[in-house]
DNA sequence: CAGTGGTCTAGACCACCGA
DNA sequence: CGGTGGTCTAGACCACTGG
Protein backbone atom coordinates (compact mmCIF):
# COMPACT_ATOMS: atom_id res chain seq x y z
CA UNK A 1 0.00 0.00 0.00
CA UNK A 2 1.08 3.48 -0.94
CA UNK A 3 1.60 4.30 2.90
CA UNK A 4 2.57 7.87 3.27
CA UNK A 5 6.23 8.51 4.39
CA UNK A 6 5.51 9.87 7.83
CA UNK A 7 6.27 7.23 10.54
CA UNK A 8 3.72 4.79 11.63
CA UNK A 9 3.96 6.21 15.17
CA UNK A 10 2.68 9.49 13.40
CA UNK A 11 0.14 7.96 11.86
CA UNK A 12 -1.83 6.70 14.91
CA UNK A 13 -1.18 10.09 16.24
CA UNK A 14 -2.90 11.39 12.95
CA UNK A 15 -5.86 9.57 13.19
CA UNK A 16 -6.47 9.89 16.78
CA UNK A 17 -6.61 13.25 16.75
CA UNK A 18 -8.23 13.61 13.61
CA UNK A 19 -11.52 11.97 15.00
CA UNK A 20 -10.99 14.21 18.02
CA UNK A 21 -11.20 17.43 15.83
CA UNK A 22 -13.45 16.39 13.49
CA UNK A 23 -15.54 15.60 16.65
CA UNK A 24 -16.14 12.18 15.92
CA UNK A 25 -14.82 10.94 19.59
CA UNK A 26 -15.96 13.87 22.08
CA UNK A 27 -14.41 14.96 25.65
CA UNK A 28 -15.28 11.47 27.78
CA UNK A 29 -14.93 8.97 24.62
CA UNK A 30 -12.61 5.78 24.82
CA UNK A 31 -10.32 5.23 22.57
CA UNK A 32 -9.57 2.34 20.98
CA UNK A 33 -7.27 0.08 23.23
CA UNK A 34 -3.30 -0.38 21.99
CA UNK A 35 -4.35 -4.15 21.07
CA UNK A 36 -7.05 -2.50 18.50
CA UNK A 37 -4.98 0.16 16.87
CA UNK A 38 -2.53 -2.23 16.53
CA UNK A 39 -4.72 -4.69 14.79
CA UNK A 40 -6.14 -1.71 12.46
CA UNK A 41 -2.42 -0.58 11.86
CA UNK A 42 -0.52 -3.63 11.17
CA UNK A 43 1.98 -2.57 13.42
CA UNK A 44 3.45 -3.49 16.65
CA UNK A 45 2.03 -2.76 19.92
CA UNK A 46 5.67 -0.84 21.25
CA UNK A 47 4.38 1.90 18.36
CA UNK A 48 1.03 2.40 19.02
CA UNK A 49 1.86 2.95 22.76
CA UNK A 50 4.18 5.50 21.52
CA UNK A 51 2.08 7.38 19.38
CA UNK A 52 -1.13 7.27 22.25
CA UNK A 53 1.60 8.31 25.26
CA UNK A 54 2.64 11.08 23.03
CA UNK A 55 -0.92 12.30 22.40
CA UNK A 56 -1.04 11.68 26.69
CA UNK A 57 1.87 13.91 27.13
CA UNK A 58 0.42 16.66 24.91
CA UNK A 59 -2.92 16.55 27.03
CA UNK A 60 -5.23 15.42 24.46
CA UNK A 61 -6.44 12.07 26.27
CA UNK A 62 -5.85 10.40 29.72
CA UNK A 63 -5.00 6.92 29.85
CA UNK A 64 -5.21 4.85 33.22
CA UNK A 65 -3.66 1.91 33.58
CA UNK A 66 -6.10 -1.18 34.03
CA UNK A 67 -8.98 0.51 32.77
CA UNK A 68 -8.11 2.02 29.11
CA UNK A 69 -7.89 5.52 27.35
CA UNK A 70 -9.82 8.15 27.34
CA UNK A 71 -9.98 11.76 25.38
CA UNK A 72 -9.49 14.37 27.48
CA UNK A 73 -12.48 16.30 29.19
CA UNK A 74 -10.74 20.14 28.68
CA UNK A 75 -8.30 20.11 26.07
CA UNK A 76 -5.88 21.75 27.53
CA UNK A 77 -4.48 23.45 24.80
CA UNK A 78 -1.47 25.18 26.37
CA UNK A 79 1.54 27.34 25.66
CA UNK A 80 5.16 27.52 27.06
CA UNK A 81 6.06 31.24 29.20
CA UNK A 82 9.61 30.53 28.90
CA UNK A 83 12.38 31.77 30.89
CA UNK A 84 14.25 33.53 28.17
CA UNK A 85 16.70 36.33 28.17
CA UNK A 86 15.34 39.16 26.98
CA UNK A 87 18.16 40.34 24.80
CA UNK A 88 17.55 37.36 22.39
CA UNK A 89 13.97 37.85 22.83
CA UNK A 90 14.03 41.37 21.23
CA UNK A 91 16.94 40.36 18.72
CA UNK A 92 14.50 37.74 17.47
CA UNK A 93 12.02 40.27 16.60
CA UNK A 94 14.63 41.73 14.54
CA UNK A 95 15.22 44.95 16.79
CA UNK A 96 18.12 46.27 18.04
CA UNK A 97 18.44 45.69 22.79
CA UNK A 98 20.14 48.07 24.51
CA UNK A 99 20.84 48.01 28.16
CA UNK A 100 21.45 50.79 30.70
CA UNK A 101 22.36 50.07 34.15
CA UNK A 102 21.30 52.25 37.54
CA UNK A 103 22.36 50.46 40.23
CA UNK A 104 24.86 47.55 40.62
CA UNK A 105 25.46 46.83 44.45
CA UNK A 106 25.72 44.92 47.82
CA UNK A 107 23.32 45.37 50.51
CA UNK A 108 22.44 43.35 53.51
CA UNK A 109 18.60 41.47 53.08
CA UNK A 110 16.00 42.34 55.03
CA UNK A 111 13.51 39.85 56.59
CA UNK A 112 11.46 39.24 54.03
CA UNK A 113 13.86 39.25 51.31
CA UNK A 114 16.35 36.71 53.49
CA UNK A 115 12.92 34.77 53.59
CA UNK A 116 12.58 34.41 49.70
CA UNK A 117 16.32 33.89 49.00
CA UNK A 118 16.26 31.31 51.48
CA UNK A 119 19.19 33.42 53.73
CA UNK A 120 19.60 34.69 56.95
CA UNK A 121 18.42 38.28 57.57
CA UNK A 122 21.16 40.60 57.11
CA UNK A 123 23.40 38.63 54.55
CA UNK A 124 25.07 40.18 51.43
CA UNK A 125 22.85 39.75 48.62
CA UNK A 126 23.79 41.79 45.30
CA UNK A 127 21.54 43.73 43.86
CA UNK A 128 20.74 45.30 40.21
CA UNK A 129 18.67 47.57 38.42
CA UNK A 130 18.67 48.54 34.96
CA UNK A 131 15.95 49.14 32.02
CA UNK A 132 15.93 47.12 29.02
CA UNK A 133 15.28 49.15 25.43
CA UNK A 134 14.20 47.72 22.27
CA UNK A 135 14.87 50.18 19.29
CA UNK A 136 15.41 52.91 21.63
CA UNK A 137 12.47 52.36 23.58
CA UNK A 138 11.96 51.50 27.23
CA UNK A 139 10.14 48.02 27.59
CA UNK A 140 11.52 46.36 30.71
CA UNK A 141 12.76 47.97 34.05
CA UNK A 142 14.39 45.23 35.98
CA UNK A 143 14.96 44.91 39.79
CA UNK A 144 17.06 42.15 40.76
CA UNK A 145 18.22 40.30 44.16
CA UNK A 146 21.16 37.85 43.42
CA UNK A 147 22.01 35.11 45.60
CA UNK A 148 25.64 35.55 46.66
CA UNK A 149 26.35 31.84 46.67
CA UNK A 150 24.93 31.20 43.06
CA UNK A 151 26.50 34.23 41.18
CA UNK A 152 30.26 35.19 43.30
CA UNK A 153 30.89 37.32 40.86
CA UNK A 154 27.93 39.06 39.59
CA UNK A 155 29.13 42.74 41.07
CA UNK A 156 31.75 42.80 38.29
CA UNK A 157 29.80 41.51 35.28
CA UNK A 158 29.64 43.85 32.24
CA UNK A 159 26.42 44.27 31.99
CA UNK A 160 26.30 46.36 29.13
CA UNK A 161 27.47 42.96 27.07
CA UNK A 162 25.46 40.74 28.78
CA UNK A 163 22.25 40.22 30.58
CA UNK A 164 21.39 39.23 34.10
CA UNK A 165 19.01 36.25 32.98
CA UNK A 166 21.61 35.12 30.51
CA UNK A 167 24.30 35.83 32.98
CA UNK A 168 22.95 33.31 35.52
CA UNK A 169 21.77 30.82 33.41
CA UNK A 170 25.08 30.08 32.51
CA UNK A 171 26.46 30.58 36.24
CA UNK A 172 24.15 28.19 38.00
CA UNK A 173 22.02 26.10 36.04
CA UNK A 174 18.21 26.63 36.63
CA UNK A 175 16.83 24.06 37.98
CA UNK A 176 12.84 25.69 39.11
CA UNK A 177 11.16 28.39 38.91
CA UNK A 178 8.09 30.53 39.77
CA UNK A 179 6.77 33.42 38.57
CA UNK A 180 3.22 35.86 39.15
CA UNK A 181 1.90 38.03 36.34
CA UNK A 182 -0.18 41.13 37.53
CA UNK A 183 -1.16 44.49 36.22
CA UNK A 184 0.21 47.34 38.87
CA UNK A 185 0.94 50.82 38.19
CA UNK A 186 4.83 51.97 38.41
CA UNK A 187 6.39 53.57 41.14
CA UNK A 188 7.82 56.85 40.32
CA UNK A 189 11.52 55.65 39.43
CA UNK A 190 9.99 53.25 37.28
CA UNK A 191 7.95 55.53 35.25
CA UNK A 192 10.37 57.77 35.30
CA UNK A 193 12.81 55.08 33.49
CA UNK A 194 10.02 53.69 31.57
CA UNK A 195 8.79 57.14 29.98
CA UNK A 196 5.52 56.93 31.30
CA UNK A 197 2.86 58.16 33.33
CA UNK A 198 2.59 57.30 36.75
CA UNK A 199 -0.79 56.46 35.97
CA UNK A 200 -0.11 54.40 33.08
CA UNK A 201 -0.62 50.60 34.05
CA UNK A 202 2.42 47.93 33.61
CA UNK A 203 2.69 44.40 33.33
CA UNK A 204 4.68 43.28 36.88
CA UNK A 205 6.43 39.71 36.53
CA UNK A 206 7.64 38.74 39.78
CA UNK A 207 10.08 35.45 39.19
CA UNK A 208 11.82 33.63 41.42
CA UNK A 209 14.32 31.15 40.00
CA UNK A 210 16.23 27.71 41.86
CA UNK A 211 19.51 26.29 40.98
CA UNK A 212 20.22 23.30 42.26
CA UNK A 213 20.32 24.04 46.36
CA UNK A 214 19.97 27.64 46.16
CA UNK A 215 17.49 30.22 45.39
CA UNK A 216 19.49 32.00 42.42
CA UNK A 217 17.71 35.50 42.36
CA UNK A 218 14.46 37.04 42.47
CA UNK A 219 13.70 39.34 40.04
CA UNK A 220 10.74 42.19 39.53
CA UNK A 221 10.28 42.93 35.81
CA UNK A 222 8.20 45.75 34.28
CA UNK A 223 6.54 46.30 30.99
CA UNK A 224 4.84 49.29 30.04
CA UNK A 225 1.38 48.04 29.52
CA UNK A 226 0.16 49.96 26.64
CA UNK A 227 3.62 49.02 24.62
CA UNK A 228 4.09 45.53 25.62
CA UNK A 229 2.32 42.31 25.91
CA UNK A 230 2.88 38.62 26.65
CA UNK A 231 1.63 36.83 23.40
CA UNK A 232 1.20 33.40 22.61
CA UNK A 233 -0.35 30.81 20.46
CA UNK A 234 -0.87 26.77 21.07
CA UNK A 235 -2.41 23.95 18.18
CA UNK A 236 -2.85 20.74 18.90
CA UNK B 1 12.80 -9.64 45.20
CA UNK B 2 10.17 -6.87 45.20
CA UNK B 3 10.50 -4.25 42.50
CA UNK B 4 10.75 -1.14 44.38
CA UNK B 5 13.18 0.61 42.02
CA UNK B 6 12.52 3.27 39.52
CA UNK B 7 11.42 1.81 36.09
CA UNK B 8 14.47 1.91 34.39
CA UNK B 9 14.61 4.77 31.47
CA UNK B 10 13.68 6.87 34.80
CA UNK B 11 17.36 5.88 36.48
CA UNK B 12 19.13 6.78 33.04
CA UNK B 13 17.11 9.94 33.09
CA UNK B 14 17.95 10.71 36.62
CA UNK B 15 21.33 10.26 35.91
CA UNK B 16 21.94 12.45 33.48
CA UNK B 17 19.47 15.13 34.92
CA UNK B 18 22.03 15.13 37.70
CA UNK B 19 25.03 15.36 35.89
CA UNK B 20 23.64 18.45 34.40
CA UNK B 21 22.32 20.10 36.99
CA UNK B 22 25.18 19.08 39.61
CA UNK B 23 27.34 21.39 36.36
CA UNK B 24 29.39 18.48 35.57
CA UNK B 25 28.62 18.37 32.58
CA UNK B 26 27.86 22.10 31.05
CA UNK B 27 25.92 23.93 28.43
CA UNK B 28 27.30 21.94 24.89
CA UNK B 29 28.77 18.85 26.46
CA UNK B 30 28.78 15.86 24.81
CA UNK B 31 26.26 13.92 26.18
CA UNK B 32 27.46 9.84 26.13
CA UNK B 33 26.21 8.20 23.44
CA UNK B 34 22.80 5.63 23.77
CA UNK B 35 25.76 2.63 22.91
CA UNK B 36 27.52 3.70 25.99
CA UNK B 37 24.55 4.73 28.31
CA UNK B 38 23.12 0.84 27.47
CA UNK B 39 26.61 -0.40 28.26
CA UNK B 40 26.99 1.54 31.75
CA UNK B 41 23.57 1.08 33.03
CA UNK B 42 22.67 -2.71 31.15
CA UNK B 43 19.49 -1.88 29.72
CA UNK B 44 18.44 -2.47 25.89
CA UNK B 45 18.58 0.77 23.48
CA UNK B 46 15.21 1.13 23.38
CA UNK B 47 15.03 1.75 27.01
CA UNK B 48 18.14 4.48 26.97
CA UNK B 49 16.71 6.00 23.68
CA UNK B 50 12.98 7.01 25.59
CA UNK B 51 15.07 8.49 28.46
CA UNK B 52 17.62 10.63 26.29
CA UNK B 53 14.55 11.36 23.87
CA UNK B 54 12.33 12.82 26.90
CA UNK B 55 15.09 14.50 28.06
CA UNK B 56 15.22 16.69 24.77
CA UNK B 57 11.75 17.01 24.79
CA UNK B 58 11.95 18.93 27.84
CA UNK B 59 14.48 20.96 26.41
CA UNK B 60 17.37 19.30 28.30
CA UNK B 61 19.36 18.50 25.64
CA UNK B 62 19.61 18.81 21.89
CA UNK B 63 19.65 15.68 19.78
CA UNK B 64 21.63 15.12 16.14
CA UNK B 65 21.02 12.61 14.01
CA UNK B 66 23.66 11.53 12.86
CA UNK B 67 25.72 13.34 15.20
CA UNK B 68 24.98 13.30 19.03
CA UNK B 69 23.52 14.64 21.95
CA UNK B 70 24.58 17.80 23.98
CA UNK B 71 23.63 19.48 26.93
CA UNK B 72 21.32 22.43 25.78
CA UNK B 73 22.51 25.67 25.42
CA UNK B 74 20.15 27.74 27.49
CA UNK B 75 18.22 25.80 29.73
CA UNK B 76 14.84 26.85 28.40
CA UNK B 77 12.62 26.59 31.36
CA UNK B 78 8.88 27.18 30.61
CA UNK B 79 5.52 26.33 32.11
CA UNK B 80 2.21 25.91 30.40
CA UNK B 81 -0.34 28.47 29.97
CA UNK B 82 -3.36 26.76 29.38
CA UNK B 83 -7.13 27.46 28.30
CA UNK B 84 -9.28 26.91 31.25
CA UNK B 85 -12.79 27.53 32.44
CA UNK B 86 -12.85 29.52 35.03
CA UNK B 87 -15.45 27.95 36.95
CA UNK B 88 -12.92 24.97 37.41
CA UNK B 89 -10.38 26.82 38.27
CA UNK B 90 -12.35 28.50 40.74
CA UNK B 91 -13.84 25.02 42.33
CA UNK B 92 -10.22 23.79 41.98
CA UNK B 93 -9.38 26.55 44.70
CA UNK B 94 -11.82 25.42 46.97
CA UNK B 95 -13.85 28.38 46.39
CA UNK B 96 -17.45 28.92 44.78
CA UNK B 97 -17.83 30.02 41.93
CA UNK B 98 -21.12 32.70 40.20
CA UNK B 99 -21.85 34.31 37.15
CA UNK B 100 -23.54 37.79 36.65
CA UNK B 101 -24.97 37.49 32.74
CA UNK B 102 -25.38 41.23 32.21
CA UNK B 103 -25.98 40.44 28.17
CA UNK B 104 -26.60 37.56 25.63
CA UNK B 105 -27.74 39.09 22.27
CA UNK B 106 -27.12 38.80 18.73
CA UNK B 107 -25.27 42.16 16.86
CA UNK B 108 -23.72 42.87 13.16
CA UNK B 109 -20.28 42.87 13.08
CA UNK B 110 -17.78 45.73 12.09
CA UNK B 111 -15.29 45.25 9.81
CA UNK B 112 -12.57 45.45 12.26
CA UNK B 113 -14.38 41.93 14.36
CA UNK B 114 -15.37 40.29 10.95
CA UNK B 115 -11.82 40.71 9.73
CA UNK B 116 -11.32 38.85 13.45
CA UNK B 117 -14.14 36.09 12.69
CA UNK B 118 -13.20 35.59 9.49
CA UNK B 119 -16.87 36.11 8.21
CA UNK B 120 -18.48 39.40 6.24
CA UNK B 121 -18.91 42.79 7.45
CA UNK B 122 -22.61 43.14 8.70
CA UNK B 123 -22.89 39.24 9.27
CA UNK B 124 -24.91 38.09 12.73
CA UNK B 125 -22.59 36.85 15.19
CA UNK B 126 -23.39 36.23 19.14
CA UNK B 127 -22.44 38.56 22.19
CA UNK B 128 -22.27 37.87 25.75
CA UNK B 129 -21.01 39.99 28.79
CA UNK B 130 -21.05 38.68 31.93
CA UNK B 131 -19.01 38.55 35.19
CA UNK B 132 -17.78 35.77 37.12
CA UNK B 133 -17.58 36.02 40.88
CA UNK B 134 -15.18 33.87 43.02
CA UNK B 135 -16.38 33.06 46.58
CA UNK B 136 -18.61 36.47 46.03
CA UNK B 137 -15.59 38.21 45.14
CA UNK B 138 -16.16 39.76 40.69
CA UNK B 139 -12.86 38.47 39.25
CA UNK B 140 -13.19 38.55 35.42
CA UNK B 141 -15.07 40.69 33.34
CA UNK B 142 -16.08 38.12 30.14
CA UNK B 143 -16.78 39.96 26.72
CA UNK B 144 -17.42 37.66 24.01
CA UNK B 145 -18.00 37.57 20.44
CA UNK B 146 -19.18 33.97 18.96
CA UNK B 147 -19.27 32.73 15.60
CA UNK B 148 -22.65 31.63 14.94
CA UNK B 149 -21.35 28.97 13.03
CA UNK B 150 -19.33 27.39 16.20
CA UNK B 151 -22.31 27.47 18.56
CA UNK B 152 -25.76 28.15 16.62
CA UNK B 153 -27.49 27.72 20.40
CA UNK B 154 -25.46 29.62 21.92
CA UNK B 155 -28.27 32.38 22.66
CA UNK B 156 -30.10 29.67 24.27
CA UNK B 157 -27.27 28.63 26.98
CA UNK B 158 -28.12 29.25 30.53
CA UNK B 159 -25.02 30.33 31.87
CA UNK B 160 -26.13 30.17 35.31
CA UNK B 161 -25.28 26.33 34.61
CA UNK B 162 -22.32 26.46 32.61
CA UNK B 163 -19.86 29.26 30.92
CA UNK B 164 -19.22 30.22 27.94
CA UNK B 165 -15.93 28.83 27.68
CA UNK B 166 -16.84 25.27 28.73
CA UNK B 167 -19.57 25.02 26.33
CA UNK B 168 -17.68 26.31 23.46
CA UNK B 169 -15.22 23.52 24.29
CA UNK B 170 -18.15 20.75 24.39
CA UNK B 171 -19.46 22.62 20.78
CA UNK B 172 -16.47 23.12 19.17
CA UNK B 173 -13.52 20.69 19.91
CA UNK B 174 -10.46 23.85 20.05
CA UNK B 175 -7.96 23.40 17.64
CA UNK B 176 -6.06 26.66 17.82
CA UNK B 177 -6.06 29.41 19.96
CA UNK B 178 -4.12 32.71 20.51
CA UNK B 179 -3.66 35.44 23.62
CA UNK B 180 -2.41 38.09 24.65
CA UNK B 181 -1.81 39.71 27.86
CA UNK B 182 -1.60 43.57 28.54
CA UNK B 183 -2.51 45.87 31.28
CA UNK B 184 -4.66 48.34 31.26
CA UNK B 185 -7.31 50.45 32.64
CA UNK B 186 -10.88 49.47 32.83
CA UNK B 187 -13.42 51.22 31.21
CA UNK B 188 -16.67 52.32 33.21
CA UNK B 189 -18.72 49.44 32.80
CA UNK B 190 -15.61 47.21 33.81
CA UNK B 191 -14.40 49.31 36.58
CA UNK B 192 -17.90 49.20 38.07
CA UNK B 193 -18.59 45.21 37.48
CA UNK B 194 -15.53 44.55 39.02
CA UNK B 195 -15.96 46.77 41.75
CA UNK B 196 -12.60 48.86 41.14
CA UNK B 197 -12.12 52.61 40.88
CA UNK B 198 -11.54 53.36 37.31
CA UNK B 199 -7.81 53.93 37.97
CA UNK B 200 -6.88 50.38 39.44
CA UNK B 201 -4.82 48.34 36.41
CA UNK B 202 -6.25 45.73 35.03
CA UNK B 203 -4.94 42.59 33.48
CA UNK B 204 -6.65 41.83 29.87
CA UNK B 205 -6.46 38.87 28.04
CA UNK B 206 -7.43 39.00 24.85
CA UNK B 207 -8.26 35.81 23.26
CA UNK B 208 -8.99 34.35 19.85
CA UNK B 209 -10.25 30.25 19.53
CA UNK B 210 -10.63 28.15 16.76
CA UNK B 211 -12.10 25.31 15.87
CA UNK B 212 -11.11 23.58 12.86
CA UNK B 213 -12.20 25.68 10.01
CA UNK B 214 -14.34 28.56 12.25
CA UNK B 215 -12.94 30.97 14.60
CA UNK B 216 -14.98 29.97 16.97
CA UNK B 217 -14.94 32.78 19.59
CA UNK B 218 -12.88 36.24 20.26
CA UNK B 219 -12.81 36.97 24.43
CA UNK B 220 -12.26 40.19 26.22
CA UNK B 221 -11.14 38.83 29.75
CA UNK B 222 -10.39 41.74 32.13
CA UNK B 223 -9.09 40.51 35.73
CA UNK B 224 -8.36 43.55 38.31
CA UNK B 225 -5.10 43.74 39.03
CA UNK B 226 -4.70 43.91 42.77
CA UNK B 227 -6.90 40.86 43.02
CA UNK B 228 -5.57 38.44 40.69
CA UNK B 229 -2.60 37.20 38.90
CA UNK B 230 -1.22 33.95 36.73
CA UNK B 231 1.09 32.19 37.90
CA UNK B 232 2.79 29.37 37.76
CA UNK B 233 6.08 27.24 38.16
CA UNK B 234 8.40 24.62 35.80
CA UNK B 235 10.94 22.37 37.42
CA UNK B 236 13.00 20.33 35.60
C1' DC C 1 -10.98 -13.09 35.94
C1' DA C 2 -9.77 -10.91 31.26
C1' DG C 3 -8.34 -6.59 29.51
C1' DT C 4 -5.80 -2.52 30.03
C1' DG C 5 -1.61 0.26 29.88
C1' DG C 6 3.69 0.55 31.80
C1' DT C 7 7.83 -1.21 30.98
C1' DC C 8 11.47 -3.88 28.87
C1' DT C 9 14.37 -6.82 25.60
C1' DA C 10 17.41 -8.06 21.70
C1' DG C 11 17.55 -7.73 17.83
C1' DA C 12 16.90 -4.85 13.06
C1' DC C 13 17.09 -1.30 9.03
C1' DC C 14 17.60 3.30 7.87
C1' DA C 15 19.15 8.41 7.30
C1' DC C 16 22.32 11.25 8.55
C1' DC C 17 26.90 13.41 10.11
C1' DG C 18 31.71 13.98 10.38
C1' DA C 19 36.19 12.44 9.27
C1' DC D 1 33.38 4.92 6.16
C1' DG D 2 31.92 4.12 11.27
C1' DG D 3 29.10 6.09 14.71
C1' DT D 4 25.02 8.50 15.71
C1' DG D 5 20.12 8.80 16.58
C1' DG D 6 15.04 7.60 14.46
C1' DT D 7 12.19 4.09 13.94
C1' DC D 8 10.29 -0.52 14.25
C1' DT D 9 9.30 -5.55 15.53
C1' DA D 10 7.54 -9.59 18.12
C1' DG D 11 7.68 -11.08 21.71
C1' DA D 12 7.53 -10.64 27.28
C1' DC D 13 6.27 -9.74 32.42
C1' DC D 14 3.99 -6.78 35.40
C1' DA D 15 0.41 -3.74 38.05
C1' DC D 16 -3.66 -2.25 37.87
C1' DT D 17 -8.83 -1.91 36.78
C1' DG D 18 -13.22 -3.51 36.12
C1' DG D 19 -16.95 -6.73 36.28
Amino acid sequence: MPDTRLPAYQQVKAYVKAQINLGLWRAGDPVPSEAVLQQQFGVSRMTVNRAVKELAVEGLVTRVRGSGTVVAQLHRISSTLAVRDIHEEVLERGHSHATKVLTVEKVRADTALAQILKLRTGSTVFHSVMVHFEDGVPIQFEDRHVNPQAAPHYLSVDFSRTTPTRYLLEQAPLTEASYSIKAALPSALEAKQLAIKRREPCLVMTRRTISGIHVASLARLVYPGLRYSFSGKFEL
